[in-house]
DNA sequence: CATTGAATAT
DNA sequence: CATATTCAAT
């Protein structure tokens, strides 16, 4: 998106050559800032007098893309000068006294920004934006001859993102594109709000986008997935074209923001497809999909029009297959018992995806490995009725009542089924670690979109149990269709557990996790004892009363 | 007050 | 549907 390295190194070069008017009274603090934008690469022409900076300009219009003017206490007229009449070209006042007077009034007479002295490379390196703003928003008519080739290069550059965006992403992932892009916006901001004042060069994106959200920007999504996590940085820049224009009129009173609200909705529904905002209409996002799994990229422009930007409120997180494989991986890795929605993220390291995002996730994986059969590659997601019915059968077994549960009746409830299995990584040996329960294949037992699974229908089926264990639930699989783990899994673990009498301290491992976690469902096939017979067993030794809750269940002797 | 999982809403 | 949001329990 936004941020690759591509799509940055196409960037990179675009504000080189940029023909700067510097115009500061003061020679050695005109030198210098000469020097800083020289060091961008940036076109330097430096004048040490208004009224000669004012006719260099008239005499060759198409000569400076953006004025970097000094407005000084003292000299304050010719700053002030400047920007009055040189309208046309995008000013950005400086100054060393960062006076709110002196600031609002350059920004009423139309400057794009004020900055105060010293300039920085940071505050400079994106002066360039204020150029492509202008290109974008000057209306035709008005967009000056300089500027057009800005446009251009612009409008390629963005071309170009789109084109390269095959990567992955799916389609409706337009909307979060323009998440991303905003999101980015703000992140630039952040950071050059962040040193100190206001220094940022995007004055505008300040207020447009802000404002909006802070009370939900952690509901941001965007997701490249994968690598991005690496290149974060803040290399990442964009192009705001927001609308509102600083008016030269205006009066003292810029604290005025009146920004159009987008209604999530224009941008859900846009997304689908016409919604592409503008500048370039033409721009959309390609799909391309590689590799069966992967998705397109999604591309995003804003718009100049004055309504977009801004709202980025909350987008739909799009769980790309990609996205899924990472949550599944951070699953895996905790274990069962430790994948819960903040350890998941921790690990998964998706930028942008809340604790609520893998919460909803989460628990739509739980349900589907509760309905799918355990150890099996997932297969339907379709046939529900089957899926639905046989939920229960499946289930069933593998439920673990806590002991004064005696309810015996056949309720869906209390079960915890294994979705997620201990190590994946870790052989077969692992399983015998600590919680010991047998593995089932969870991970890529749950098929997500791309493919359908293959064998599905045949798995779990509750109807046929495989034949060995009826009543052994961790035993379903149907031996010619698993997995090549599940088939590991199905000929050690048996061996070992099974045909054999694990050892000792596998039983007193397993029987204390069961202990400890009632809720979780007994390993080893084990059924839970009825109400009836623990209060057989515990009157035959002894104990009429049971002591409610708290204390510890009744072990199994 | 933060997190979790389930229920419910969109 | 797939996600998000809300809710009740920890």
């Amino acid at each position: 998106m936004v941020c690759t390295a591509n799509d940055l190194q196409g960037w990179k070069d675009f504000p080189k050559g940029l023909r700067v008017l510097l115009l500061d009274g003061d020679r050695s603090s005109a030198s210098e800032i000469r020097e800083q934008l020289e060091a961008m690469d940036y076109n330097v022409s430096t004048f040490y007098d208004v009224n000669e900076a004012l006719s260099a300009i008239s005499s060759s219009p198409e000569g400076f893309h953006v004025a970097i003017v000094e407005v000084s206490t003292s000299s304050s007229l010719g700053g002030f000068k400047f920007l009055e009449n040189a309208k046309d070209l995008p000013t950005i006042m400086t100054s060393k006294n960062q006076c709110l007077n002196t600031t609002m009034k350059c920004i009423a007479l139309g400057a794009v920004e004020f900055l105060s002295k010293p300039l920085s490379e940071d505050k400079l390196k994106n002066i360039w934006q204020h150029v492509v703003h202008k290109a974008f928003n000057a209306g035709e008519n008005v967009l000056s001859e300089s500027l057009k080739p800005i446009k251009e290069s612009v409008e390629s550059v963005l071309q170009l993102q789109t084109d390269n965006q095959h990567d992955k992403t799916h389609k409706r992932t337009m909307s979060i594109d323009l998440e991303n892009v905003s999101r980015f916006s703000d992140d630039d901001n952040e950071q050059s709000v962040c040193d100190k004042y206001p220094a940022p060069s995007t004055p505008q994106l300040k207020h447009g986008t802000r404002l909006l959200d802070d009370g939900d920007c952690h509901e941001q999504t965007n997701f490249s997935t994968e690598k991005e996590s690496e290149e974060h940085g803040g290399e990442c820049k964009s192009v705001e074209t927001s609308c509102e224009n600083l008016n030269a009129e205006s009066s003292p009173q810029p604290m005025e923001l009146k920004q159009t609200l987008i209604k999530e909705e224009d941008f859900a529904n846009g997304s689908q497809g016409e919604r592409a905002v503008s500048l370039n209409p033409n721009m959309e996002k390609i799909h391309g999909n590689a590799d069966g799994n992967t998705s397109p990229k999604k591309t995003e422009v804003l718009n100049d029009s004055c309504e977009i930007k801004a709202n980025r409120k909350k987008m739909k997180v799009d769980w790309t297959p990609e996205l899924h494989k990472k949550f599944v991986k951070a699953v895996e890795q905790l274990g069962i018992d430790q994948a819960i929605p903040s350890r998941i993220l921790e690990i998964m390291k998706v930028e942008d995806l809340t604790r609520h995002n893998v919460a909803s996730h989460l628990q739509k994986y739980r349900i589907h490995k509760r309905q799918s059969a355990p150890g099996e590659e997932d297969r339907k997601w379709h046939n529900q009725r089957d899926a639905t019915q046989r939920s229960y059968y499946l289930q069933r077994p593998i439920m673990a009542y806590p002991p004064y549960h005696s309810n015996p009746t056949p309720s869906p409830a209390p079960i915890y089924p294994m979705w997620g299995q201990p190590g994946s990584q870790s052989a077969g040996v692992q399983i015998w670690g600590p919680p010991a329960y047998p593995l089932w294949h969870p991970t890529e037992s749950w098929h997500w979109k791309p493919y359908p699974g293959v064998h599905v229908d045949a798995w779990g089926c509750p109807l046929f149990p495989p034949p060995q264990a009826p009543g052994f639930p961790y035993n379903q699989n149907v031996p010619g269709l698993q997995t090549p783990k599940a088939a590991e899994y199905r000929f050690s673990m048996p061996r070992s557990s099974f045909e054999h009498h694990p050892a000792e301290e596998v039983v007193d491992k397993v029987v204390k996790e069961a202990i400890n976690k009632p809720w979780l469902p007994l390993p080893l096939g084990l059924k839970a004892p009825s109400m009836d017979s623990v209060l057989a067993e515990l009157s035959k030794q002894g104990i009429s009363s049971i002591p409610n809750k708290g204390s510890s269940a009744p072990k199994p002797c």
